[in-house]
DNA sequence: TATAGTAGTTACCCTTGGGTAACTAGTTAC
DNA sequence: GTAACTAGTTACCCAAGGGTAACTACTATA
């Protein structure tokens, strides 16, 4: 394998890992709430209109593992979870952006169109 | 509604849009592959190592169809079939820059660790 | 006539993603 | 003791994503 065919092939490992982090139909929005501060589960639930039960905890985990989140327990009465960006979870804002910016102009030139 | 939640849909709506271009196993790597000029459909085939012939026409289909890509026939002997990216498809390279800027960030932090 | 090179297509299968409904566990207020 | 609030979990189902193998259609060359 020459250099440029290795450098493309480390190229796609790279857009696989963060594809991993943001595709699917609920890891965005996630993320996307909670640039606005930390939320409680509850919150997170209303925030997200339509995500199911099963959905919602399964993709925070998935989110917590791969350390783009973190989960606080609060042994309040009754119990609450709040959950914010890490410092690599808000790392994640420029890339946010420029998915956001161009999703903007595919928009214009083909949904609008 | 309010104004910040009917923001925030929008915003939803605009990721949702990018997902769908570039979600899935092989859309982000055929864009790759055509990002240094146009290609024949073989040598898309033989750029992307494992890409089955089910999955390769199929998502070449799919790009086409979002005016990502162009398919150009010449009716040479035998016929060849040429790919390249349309201005819109060209306009996604900060994107994904940024998608293999955050993604290197993002292996440095967890794989790495 | 048969083989090889274009660029695909089709039928079938298995796995993953995501939804629904019902249930858990601990505590407080009525 | 019963309802209600917290934050989940579990079993079951269907649809979509993706892989494999076999096939198509056309032409050139041996």
């Amino acid at each position: 394998m020459n250099q440029k065919e290795s450098m493309c092939q480390h190229k796609l490992m790279i857009t696989r890992d963060t594809l991993e982090v943001i595709q699917g139909k609920w890891r965005l929005p996630i993320i996307l709430a909670l640039t606005y501060g930390e939320k409680r589960f509850g919150e997170i639930q209303r925030d997200i209109v339509n995500i199911s039960p099963k959905m919602l905890p399964q993709e925070l985990k998935a989110l917590e593992e791969n350390k783009i989140i973190t989960r606080t327990l609060y042994d309040s009465m009754p119990v609450t979870v709040e959950y914010s960006l890490t410092p690599l979870g808000k790392s994640m804002k420029k890339l946010i952006d420029e998915i956001l910016n161009w999703g903007t102009h595919f928009r214009k030139e083909i949904v609008g169109k």
